[in-house]
DNA sequence: ATGAAAGCGCTAACAG
DNA sequence: CTGTTAGCGCTTTCAT
């Protein structure tokens, strides 16, 4: 059954029931109920191909996303969807891996799609390099930035305050006394976020009187063995550290095994308030950063970009610390 | 630029361009290579919108998922996703979360937006009881369950046997002379999963001999608290069990730290072979469902489905014990 | 408030 | 091998 259909069982025009489709006001009540009852009779549904084409949008806005089976990324998409469903919209998800290649070719796929917007989550930016893929697609639809930050126009930006939130780590281990700080950080991350929090822990360095030190900080790969191992080896060399943090739960999870295996027991924070962080023991203290304020954040800015409004062009988010077992404030 | 332009800029007619953009055999070599040097430099792409309209398909395909935020159906997504990309279609997000009104609004949204099959990821049926939705689905479109079961036309379950693969649990825990085994089921999982699961627990204690004892059975929230309280309650009652199986890792989790607060050590084994799994100290041994062959096999059937031929319309997967640190088995 | 009709961009049968 | 043309189902001016 088509709109031809409804409007002759109606005894109208397909224009009015085009009308009533788009609820526009401009049909007297008495037809449009007649209509309606007769689409629902039918169990009609307009055709999202042909509306699609008359009105060049489908309502679905793209994620690219690095991979949805991370806890981090597939909670944002996961609240990136519901708000975009709240709001009418579709997704469409493409898990993209962290290859140039594979990413342009997802957005390529998003674009081709014609995809009302498209949100990226967690597939950075190569840092300062090739970033033109972007430009192009910015120049076709609003792109949104999910913890992640590029000047160019037509893209908006949502993130998490990382590098305040590191500096604060710095001041409160520094606070409890800690001056020898290892910091881990993932060696794939080495886009905006990845930036942000190694410059946040520079600067928390120096605030607080501490004099860097090199040894002390150590890009590993993005997983717990990674982490374990080059901590045990760190302990094993009488490297002289009494605090660790690191720049994502799994690394602090690594770091945490390997100080159990040699029996001890020194301050931990994570990032990203993960599931893992509730799940080892002792429970991990975590860096928030905000998702459930982020995402909803983000689709509300999606939404008054499309439906012609304006929208900021960059929100920075104040990230907070949850305390678990591993950490605690002292009071300030 | 469209069709109309591209043709006018070759010099031939808009079938002639719609041939070549459908590969076309019936194609001459040379007017093929003209026209695809002219939609080059013109960086044309075919309307999505008008193909989809013309071939009823924008070759896409639904994914209704309770929420990918899950580490389990976030992984079953992912690895869905990319081989449907690598297959040529793309893919439409929706999480439903598990009432049972939000997954049919979903079911709906997906339907209308004509994606061409479903795959349904943890939303689970409420057994026995009202499935028309899937029914209804399944009449438009091919649907696609993933560990889950319904006898329903043009439905196709890839599945992984949980029920053996809990029943072996409880022969290795047997053969390692464990016989008063505390079982812990997701109380919220009670669909096809949580039933074939529970049955396999109990095929496994008469198997070896085990009586049941309805004292080691409990039902606790989906989350690491329930289960830990749960457990040491127990404990604190003096329940006797010497080992625990639970229906999800998260759970195992709890236990573990009930285990660890009353100093106690017993065996566990877990299930999903999450990353929390790994994270845990001592590590997890856990149940793999075997996500890597079942989702490749199911966008492989879709394939399938799509392009005209046949697939099974149920296909069972063995599980395998990813043994760690909580568990071993006996050489049996 | 409603209808007639011209698109939207592409596909595919048919004719040559 | 190529072109003509009638759809696909809906939206949207422009009349009335």
């Amino acid at each position: 059954m088509n709109i031809h259909g409804i409007a002759e069982r109606a005894g109208v025009s397909v224009a009015t029931v085009s009308r009533v489709i788009n609820n526009n006001p401009s049909v007297s009540h008495t037809t449009r109920e007649k209509i309606l009852a007769v689409m629902r009779e039918e169990g009609y549904t307009p055709n999202a191909f042909a509306r699609g084409l008359g009105l060049n949008s489908m309502r679905m806005v793209g994620i690219l996303c690095r991979d949805v089976a991370n806890l981090f990324y597939g909670q944002a998409v996961s609240l990136l969807e519901r708000g975009l469903r709240a709001k009418g919209y579709n997704t469409i998800l493409c898990c993209s891996g962290l290859e140039l290649e594979s990413k342009k070719n997802c957005l390529n796929l998003l674009l081709q799609k014609k995809v009302d917007a498209i949100i990226l989550v967690g597939s950075a930016l190569i840092e300062k390099s090739d970033n033109s893929h972007l430009n192009d697609a910015a120049a076709r639809v609003p792109l949104f930035l999910i913890n992640s930050y590029a000047d160019i126009p037509n893209t908006y930006c949502v993130l998490c305050d990382e590098a305040e939130a590191m500096s604060a780590n710095v001041r409160h281990m520094s606070q409890a006394g800690i001056k020898d700080i290892l910091y881990l950080h993932d060696m794939i991350d080495w886009a905006w976020a990845g930036t942000q929090k190694l410059n946040g822990i520079k600067r928390g360095l120096i605030d607080n009187g501490i004099t860097e030190n090199p040894g002390l900080i150590h890009a590993v790969s993005h997983g717990i063995e990674p982490a374990k191992e080059r901590v045990s080896r760190l302990l094993e060399n009488s490297v002289n550290f009494a605090g660790i943090i690191a720049s994502e739960d799994i690394l602090a999870v690594g770091a945490q095994k390997a100080l159990l295996e040699h029996g001890l027991n020194l301050p931990i924070i994570g990032f990203n308030n993960s599931l893992i962080a509730q799940c080892v023991s002792p429970a991990l203290t975590s860096v928030d950063n905000m998702l459930r304020t982020i995402c909803p954040l983000t689709t509300d800015m999606l939404y008054n970009t499309l439906e012609g409004g304006k929208a900021p062009s960059k929100v920075l988010v104040a990230a907070s610390l949850v305390e678990r077992e591993t950490f605690r404030r002292r009071a300030e």
